[in-house]
DNA sequence: GCACTGTAGATTGTCAACAATCGTGCCAGG
DNA sequence: CCTGGCACGATTGTTGACAATCTACAGTGC
């Protein structure tokens, strides 16, 4: 194993808080609007409000939570409109850090072996029957791939993004109960073997194709979206529409 | 003015300190590198050591100071190549905000008089004369352009990629001694007729060039980047070259 | 002379108490 | 009945002290 002598995590206190945070959002168990109390959390948690503090500091800019001075931090409210931004940053960035890879020849990579082997567990029935674990793993192998391009900052900012749209399951309360798994699965699929095929237009078709696919499940599971009034958005051509416009 | 009324700043004494921190990195009074020891720190701002760490955890995801645990936190010291990429972003979500910006027929609003307002200071030779003034001066205007789009996350996240480019001057130790004020004043312009003209196409191509002009001119004035071999990153073809792939 | 271990000083991580601020409910006045 | 001021409880903002950790340097054994 490459990773046994890798370094160590640093994880401080608030590292720790942060994390446990960051799950009860993901879950449901703190919900969009629910005060975060600094000494509550301290108590909880059984250490003292300082790192409590830090780690709500630190979800602020990841868009988990918003703070008010004085007035401490509540769980994020994101609308439709957000995941329409997300998305559709996801699909800019994400055909840049492609087109990246593909010029990189990353298919030859031991990488892109490494990406490839993180899509057998999305085909597992166990993983399949339990959403958080589908999401996680549908999230481990998308920023696999993307990571292909060897760009540091926009690869942290694609994370970052997939992070906040595994976020919006929680927060719009989105039912994933029958997804389309196996549509899920070939997607990837077909993301690869156009990075394998070394054009760089596929690769990037084939990830249109996926955020399109995406955005319209979220669309249709999202309560708080009506259908109709979604293509009204002008975002709603870039990550609905499959073709786009050219320069 | 529409901003008369806008909500009071929200500043804590971390906020305050973060922005002291910002100019001294931004002004060169801090260079990639140094070490921020939070008691120095408190001590010269005559605060406690709670706000100055809380500032500092502030500057850390803004990408001006990178953290260690248990050792402190240290100026940046970017690398060329965070420079393409930063573009290579701004060009990327800059095309999607303007597209956007179009299509709201963002001309006609007031919010367009602002933008356009914002380009007489950038004309004005005491201005021109103070790079840090002018620097100032081009990401508000930059800034309140993007804006346009009514997307507030992707103008947010253009913001802090103007941000990180203004703090590339500093960090890699720019010289912006014969900058053609003229030239990027004219851009803006060109910039601004191509929003007037409804055409997305147009508004995106003026904003290509834009962007290709400058990173051509950090390229140039960048001590780091000697640029023979600057047109071997794959992301050079997209920053620096005119022409885009289609999808 | 070299590699390793142990200690000292500096610096960060954590804590608990104090001060400042906000929101709520009550009460007087119109 | 509604409006405006006031006091109280709850919560955040700030502080200084203590504990844990790191870096550098000196000392020991080979």
């Amino acid at each position: 194993m490459t990773s046994t002598f890798a370094p160590l995590p640093e994880t401080s206190t608030a590292d720790l808080v942060a994390e446990r945070l960051r799950e009860a959002i993901l879950d449901g168990t703190l919900r969009p609007g629910d005060r975060l109390v600094e000494t509550d959390l301290a108590e909880r948690f059984a250490v003292s409000r300082g790192p409590v503090r830090e780690a709500i500091r630190l979800l602020a800019p990841e868009g988990l939570v918003v703070l008010r001075r004085n007035r401490g931090a509540v769980v994020a409210s994101p609308s439709f409109d957000d995941v329409l931004e997300v998305y559709a940053v996801r699909m800019s960035l994400g055909a840049l850090a492609l087109t990246n890879a593909v010029e990189l020849r990353a298919a030859a990579t031991p990488a892109f072996t490494d990406a490839v082997r993180l899509l057998a567990p999305m085909r597992d029935p166990d993983v399949q029957a339990d959403p958080q674990a589908m999401l996680e793993a549908d999230l481990a192998f998308q920023d696999a791939v993307l990571s292909l391009s060897g760009l540091p900052r926009i690869s942290a900012m694609l994370e970052q993004s997939a992070r906040d749209a595994a976020s919006f399951v929680s927060l719009l309360g989105i039912t994933y109960d029958s997804t389309d798994h196996v549509a899920l699965v070939q997607r990837h699929e077909r993301l690869l073997d156009a990075l394998s095929s070394g054009e760089p237009g596929r690769a990037v078709a084939a990830w249109q194709e996926h955020i399109r696919a995406t955005v319209a499940e979220f669309a249709r599971a999202c309560p708080d979206a009506d259908s109709a009034r979604i293509h009204d958005h002008p975002l709603a051509r870039h990550v609905l529409d499959a073709t786009q416009e050219k320069p």
